[in-house]
DNA sequence: TTGAAAGCGATACCAC
DNA sequence: GTGGTATCGCTTTCAA
C-alpha cells in the first residue's frame, strides 16, 4: 500500500539513490555485485520504476495514442488488434480514444496531448487544420490512417478508395449488367465519398446511362445495408448489381435479396469494401476490395518509427495503396 | 517545437507559477482578473498543462489499464467499444492492452503497473494469485471481467457461464432432440470449461445416454465451427442439436450443414453463447444467451467507481449475471 | 487571494 | 563505477 521509490532501494542496498537509477537504465554502468545487491531490495520491497517521473525528464513516455471511430466496427477492431500488438512488440504502450463515426478527432486530442503522447495514429477520421498545427507545433507526429487528407506535418496511411470503386465498376461492367447501384456510407465521411466517385464516375464515363445507376443511403451497417436493398429489389427498375461502400452492408444485401427470393449471384451481384473476416464466409462468398492490412500496417509502423525518430520525410505525405479486388461468389461472371 | 510550461506562463502573465496552476486545477481561488489573464497568456504560448507531472504529486494518473485477450473478437470488440466510451465520460483514459487468447495477464501486468494506472480491468483472460498480490500491495484496484476467479482482493463481474450451458441444454431436451453435440473453445479457458459443463451436466441428469453426446474441439472461430460440424454431420451418427461455446463458431456450424444440404432448424437445431450482433442477422436468426452487456457494463463502472473512492466491499467478490436465452430460429422448437 | 518553497520520483551531468 | 545535485512540470502547504 506504501509506495515505494528508489530511494527506498537506495537504503536498503547501502548505495546512493543514482545506483539504482542506473540498475533500471539500459545502459548502465554498475558493478556486478552493486546491481545484485540492488535488485534484491528492489525485490524484497516490490519497487518498480515509476514511468511517468522518468518520462518528465527523458521526455517521451512511450505512449501512442489512437484515436480510432468505432471500434466495434468489424475492419477497425481487426486493425486495432494487429497495431497494439506490434506496437507492444516495439515497447510503447497504446492510449486508446473511441470516438463516434461522425465525430471528429478534434476534440478528443487535447486530453492526448496532456498526456504527452509521443506520436498520434487516427484512424477512419479526421482532424482540423487548426489542430493538426498544435500537435505540429508541440512536435507530436500524427499519422492519419485511411483519411486521404493532405495536412502540414501529418503522415497519411490510406488505401485509393477512388480506385476501388472503379475496379468494382470495371467488374460490373465486363460481366455485363445492366442496372447498377451503390448504397452509400455515411455521407459525410470521406471513404464513403470516394469510393462513390471512382464507381459512379467509371460507370458513366464508359457510357452507361445515368438513370441506370441508382443510389440509396445507407449508414456502413447491415441493418441498413439489408432496409436499403430491400427498397431497390421491390422496385420496378430493379438493379442487378450493387456496389456497397462497406462490407457489413454488402452482408445485409446478400441477406434481403435472399429474403425476397432473389439468387445471388443469377440474380443479382454484390460487391463490398473492406475484406473483413467475414467475407470469406461460406453463405457470403463476398466479393469485394481488400485493403492490405498487412502492407497498412508495415507502412504505418515505419512511418512511426521514422518519425519518432525526427526523420521527418514522411511528413506532409499521402502513402496511397492500392485495394485488391477479391473475387469469389457474389457477383456473376461472364 | 519547445515546450511551455507553466512557469512560462507565469511570466507572459506577470504572475506567480502557482498561481497558474490553480487556474488550471478544479477548486482553483484566483481572482477574475489574474486568471483572465492567464488565460490568455495560455493561449498565447499554446499551454497545456503536463498531466505526468502532476500525477506525479497527486498520486493518480486517470489511466485505467484495460488488458483484453483478443480485441478483434466480436463480442470483446462490442465490449470495449461501450466500456471506453463510459470510461471517457467519467475522465479516465484507456490504456490498452491485448494479449493473445491463451495468454495470460500476467506477463504485461508489470508494464501497466509501471504506468502507475488507477486500476485494471482484464476481460476475457486471467491472472495469477501472485499477481493479485502485487497489485494489491501497490494499491491498484483489479477487476476481472468474464472470469469466475476468486482471487483475493479483486472484484469480478461475469455471466453465469454454466448456467448458460444448461439453458441451452433444457431447451433441446424440452423440443425432444435425440443426439447431442458440444463444439468447444479453447479448451484451457474457463469459459469454455464451464459451458460445456452446464451443458453435459444437464444432459446427464435428465438421463440422456453418454454416447447420445458427442463432442468436438474448436477454438472460438467460425472456421473451427465449420469443420466441427463438417466432420460431425458426415458421420453415422450425426447429431440433430449443436450448441457451441461461441457465436461464430456457431455461424460456422449453420453454413456448413447448409452445405452439406441441411435445413436449418428441421434437421439441425444450433444454439451459441454471447448473442454477438451477427446472431440477429437473417441467415443466421440463431439462437443463443445473451451477455447482458449493458447490466455488465454498468456492474463494472460501478465497481470501479466504487474500489476508486477506497470503498473495498466488493473486493474478493464475483459479481455473477445470469445470461438471457434468446430463441430465434436456428433451433427446432416443439 | 497570492507567492515562495518543498516535494513527487525519476534522469543526467558533474566531480571524484 | 559511484555519489551528489540540479532538473523535469506540476501540486500543495505556509506565510504574508
Amino acid at each position: 500500500m506504501k509506495r515505494v521509490s528508489s530511494v527506498d532501494v537506495a537504503k536498503l542496498a547501502g548505495v546512493s539513490q543514482s545506483s539504482v537509477s542506473r540498475v533500471f537504465s539500459p545502459n548502465a554502468k554498475v558493478s556486478a555485485e552493486k546491481r545484485e545487491r540492488i535488485l534484491e531490495a528492489a525485490r524484497q520491497l516490490g519497487y518498480k520504476p515509476n514511468v511517468l517521473a522518468r518520462s518528465l525528464i527523458t521526455q517521451s513516455t512511450n505512449l501512442i495514442g489512437i484515436v480510432i471511430a468505432d471500434v466495434a466496427s468489424l475492419f477497425y477492431a481487426n486493425f486495432l488488434s494487429a497495431l497494439s500488438s506490434q506496437l507492444r512488440d516495439l515497447g510503447k504502450q497504446v492510449i486508446l480514444f473511441n470516438v463516434g463515426l461522425d465525430q471528429t478527432a478534434d476534440d478528443v486530442l487535447p486530453t492526448l496531448l496532456e498526456y504527452r503522447v509521443d506520436a498520434l495514429i487516427i484512424a477512419a477520421t479526421t482532424l482540423s487544420a487548426d489542430m493538426a498545427a498544435e500537435c505540429a507545433q508541440q512536435g507530436t507526429p500524427v499519422i492519419l490512417f485511411n483519411r486521404e487528407v493532405e495536412l502540414d506535418q501529418v503522415s497519411a496511411i490510406c488505401i485509393d478508395n477512388e480506385d476501388g470503386g472503379r475496379q468494382i465498376a470495371n467488374l460490373f461492367l465486363e460481366n455485363q449488367h445492366r442496372r447498377y447501384a451503390y448504397i452509400a456510407g455515411i455521407e459525410s465521411t470521406q471513404t464513403n465519398q470516394l469510393r462513390e466517385k471512382g464507381f459512379m464516375d467509371r460507370l458513366l464515363e464508359s457510357g452507361i446511362d445515368a438513370n441506370m445507376i441508382l443510389r440509396e443511403q445507407g449508414d456502413y451497417s447491415y441493418d441498413s445495408g439489408f432496409a436499403a436493398a430491400t427498397r431497390l429489389l421491390q422496385a420496378d427498375n430493379r438493379p442487378d448489381a450493387i456496389f456497397c461502400a462497406s462490407d457489413p452492408m454488402a452482408f445485409g444485401v446478400v441477406d434481403a435479396a435472399r429474403a425476397l427470393g432473389f439468387s445471388i449471384p443469377n440474380d443479382l451481384s454484390v460487391a463490398g469494401f473492406d475484406n473483413v473476416p467475414q467475407a470469406e464466409w461460406h453463405t457470403y462468398q463476398l466479393t469485394t476490395i481488400a485493403q492490405p492490412l498487412d502492407s497498412l500496417l508495415d507502412a504505418t509502423i515505419n512511418v512511426l518509427t521514422e518519425r519518432l525518430k525526427g526523420n521527418e520525410s514522411s511528413k506532409s505525405k499521402i502513402d496511397l495503396f492500392v485495394g485488391e479486388l477479391r473475387i469469389r461468389n457474389s457477383v456473376r461472371l461472364k
